[in-house]
DNA sequence: AACTTCGGCAACCGCAAGGTG
DNA sequence: CCACCTTGCGGTTGCCGAAGT
């Protein structure tokens, strides 16, 4: 993870003898700016020698992963809204657990946030909510209805998104406030 | 303050499908 | 047709911060 103070990951990868073979774990700023340096110099390729050309230590595997989740520039993560919830819930009930072709309905999202997403949120709070309710779905949105509490300030990190702050669990986490993809394409670091 | 538990998410793994020689 | 390689997908794991005790 990115997040991560880069110290601790190379202090893992030393201790467990994985300098110089294929690396594994969380991804450092260092390799997120190779990555996104040569996808912006030669494009998408294959992935195994775009890893090698580029000098990365993963696999092609680990590099289309972290470019496709996370580094792509139209990637979006996090809050997401209720008509995105919605299409989630409907297309899941329509084709299961096929997140990918659910991710290409909501632009900008990722197979793998959607699973997490369906999991962490709406699979569970399905399951509690069965216990009391017929409609999980209205459940979840009931749930979302702003608190007693102070409502957090928040901004979009891209410009144009639509944002719902009354989402509780919409908030960015914290740690998106360290870096960000966005500030990378902000910086333009291949010009 | 210290410890434990829980929730969210990034990343890995294994398998299947598709492409190529 | 076969073997090999690459890509794509879905399931699962492990880490880390937050919340609870």
């Amino acid at each position: 993870m990115v997040e991560e103070g880069n110290s601790n990951v190379e202090k893992r990868m030393e201790s467990s003898g994985e300098v110089d073979e294929v690396r594994k774990g969380p991804w450092t700023m260092e390799e997120d700016l190779i990555l996104i340096n040569y996808i912006a110099n030669h494009g998408e390729g294959v992935w195994n020698n775009l890893a090698r050309s580029a000098g990365l230590k993963r696999t092609g595997k680990s590099c289309r992963l972290r470019w496709l989740n996370y580094l792509r520039p139209d990637v979006r993560r996090g809050n997401i809204t209720p008509e995105e919830q919605f299409l989630i819930m409907d297309l899941h009930a329509r084709w299961g657990n096929r997140w990918s072709k659910i991710a290409r309905q909501l632009p900008g999202r990722t197979d793998n946030e959607i699973k997490n997403y369906w999991r962490t949120r709406i699979q569970k709070k399905g399951t509690k909510s069965c216990e009391s309710t017929e409609n999980p779905t209205q459940m979840i949105i009931d749930r979302r209805q702003p608190g007693p509490g102070p409502s957090p300030i928040i901004s979009s990190p891209q410009p144009g998104l639509p944002i719902h702050p009354d989402l509780t669990d919409a908030y960015f986490p914290p740690n998106d406030s360290f870096w960000t993809v966005e500030d990378f394409w902000s910086m333009q670091p291949f010009n």
